[in-house]
RNA sequence: GGUCCCAUCGUCCAGAGGCCUAGGACACAGCCCUUUCAAGGCUGCGACACGAGUUCGAAUCUCGUUGGGACCGCCA
């Protein structure tokens, strides 16, 4: 069954792919996906002077990072090319043309002029926000309140973004039209030169705004700035989607941690909310970790890799069998890659537990003790956290000592670390060899 | 200032007239488990902005007030 839905995503590449982008691109990529319709990726590079190749390559890529994959765009033509409005201008002057030869707009200092009717009333229902209507001589305005006609074509023969949009959707078949809300002012304006044009009128659905902490848009100089930066802090691609995509939308039996299929399914457009969300940064690292919990192990390690390197270890000296079941062991503790990377590191570097632990707080008048269990421990015929911690507990048992007083200096010796994951979890997946070696290194065996 | 939009715990969401002495999640506090917590379990704290209506009954509908946001570029 063929499905003719499509959306658009369509940024201006005078930035980096933000978190408002990111937001506004991941809702449009799951409605296009949940229906079976086609999402389309346009660059809005009307801004001679802002624009930039490199700009949009940084947003493609931000998006191939959080997962968004388009079915048209600048390096994927389909019918509806040139993707890139610069490329488009051809159909812009052929309305204005129309719209010049009707009466409808004129000629001003070289740019072209949409003329603004008066004592008309706008309406449209917008899937989110419901019927919003504004008088026409409300819709484009001068500061002091006098209408405004609407610029159309720029002195530099460029369309404006109002007009631009008009055309290139309606052009382009787009019959959904997703974005943030801080366009519904915009809608009345374009609403007008669909009208002029007699083009048939899309539906659309806005969007909340993201706020940041002081509840104002989010702005390039709060928070990071790219969904790259957003990487580098530690969040996975699977976090900030399945973050963003609860900022102004919540499945409808409340399930809070989805995968990307889940979410896909479960995605309607009818439960996105009114209300502007402010972005949380705690609840981002929850989200986070517990994607972490239910990534692909293999997944997470490509992921953490590059972290450790920024650590400074070795990982080239361990096969990803190894490294993976490190990452495995330590049983969902960190909420970023970051931190994951960070409190594993002893799986991977002892230099690393040797520069934080120096073995001055254990008392000599216990070596002897500790001694005797670690060379015992270091012989079970199992190493498997399941028998050395049997073992232990007949032993301390036996020679009165206490779970604490034995665990604990191996916790510290292992990993040079006041928390980890299990101390047996950890001499296993270390290994006996590595174990007796850094027992051995502090004096203990 | 004008136009448009919004209004439930600190934050994100449930709630579409009685199921609400308002539910979940994050954060916070406390407790528990344990060899440690950065893992896990439990408990607590905490909100329907206000005022009028409509109705037998309102967080839910209407109006007003207040508060917040967005937009007012030949930027998008």
């Amino acid at each position: 069954m063929p499905n003719n839905t499509r959306v658009r995503f369509a940024p201006s590449p005078t930035g980096s792919l933000h978190i408002g982008g990111a937001h506004t691109a991941l809702f449009n990529w799951l409605y296009a996906r949940h229906t079976g319709g086609t999402f389309v990726l346009r660059i809005e590079d009307t801004d001679k002077e802002r624009s930039t190749p490199e700009y949009e390559q940084s947003i493609m890529d931000g998006m191939r990072w959080m997962g968004l994959d388009w079915d048209e765009g600048p390096d994927k033509p389909a019918g509806y090319g040139p993707y890139r409005q610069s490329e488009r201008m051809e159909s812009y002057t052929k309305y204005a043309e129309q719209l010049l030869d009707a009466g409808l707009a004129y000629k001003d200092d070289g740019a072209v002029l949409f003329k603004v009717p008066s004592g008309e009333t706008i309406t449209f229902d917008d899937e989110v926000y419901g019927q919003i209507s504004v008088k026409s001589e409300n819709a484009s305005v001068n500061q002091d309140g006098t209408i405004k006609d609407i610029v159309i074509l720029k002195r530099d023969g460029m369309p404006t973004y109002n007009y631009a949009v008009v055309i290139d959707d309606y052009t382009m078949n787009i019959n959904m039209v997703i974005r943030g809300e801080d366009h519904i002012i915009n809608t009345p304006k374009q609403l007008l030169i669909y009208h002029a044009l007699g083009f048939e009128i899309p539906k659309f659905a806005h969007l909340p705004m993201i706020l940041g902490k002081d509840k104002k848009k989010l702005s390039k100089r709060q928070g990071a700035t790219s969904v790259f930066e957003y990487n580098d802090l530690g969040y996975l691609p699977d976090g900030v989607f399945n973050f963003l995509a609860l900022l102004g939308w919540s499945p409808k039996d409340g399930q809070e941690v989805f995968t990307r299929s889940e979410a896909i399914k479960l995605f309607d457009l009818g439960s996105v909310t009114k209300k502007p969300a402010v972005l949380d940064i705690d609840k981002l690292n929850h989200i986070n970790q517990e994607q972490m919990k239910i990534m692909d192990p293999q997944e997470l390690l490509k992921i953490i890799k590059p972290f450790w390197k920024n650590l400074g270890l070795d990982i080239n000296s361990y096969s990803d069998d190894y490294l993976a079941s490190s990452l495995q062991a330590m049983g969902g503790r960190g909420q970023t890659t970051l931190q994951l990377a960070e409190y594993s590191d002893y799986f991977i570097s002892f230099d690393t537990v040797k520069e934080r632990y120096k073995a001055d707080d254990i008392k000599e008048e216990i070596r002897p003790l500790l001694k005797k269990f670690y060379g015992e421990l270091l012989e079970v015929a199992d190493f498997t956290p399941q028998t050395m911690e049997a073992f232990t507990r007949t032993w301390v048992e036996s020679n009165e000592s206490s779970m604490k007083e034995v665990a604990l200096p191996l916790r510290w010796a292992l990993t040079g670390r006041k928390v980890s994951p299990g101390v047996f979890e950890v001499a296993a997946q270390l290994g006996r060899e590595e174990c007796r070696k850094r027992l051995a290194y502090y004096n203990l065996i």
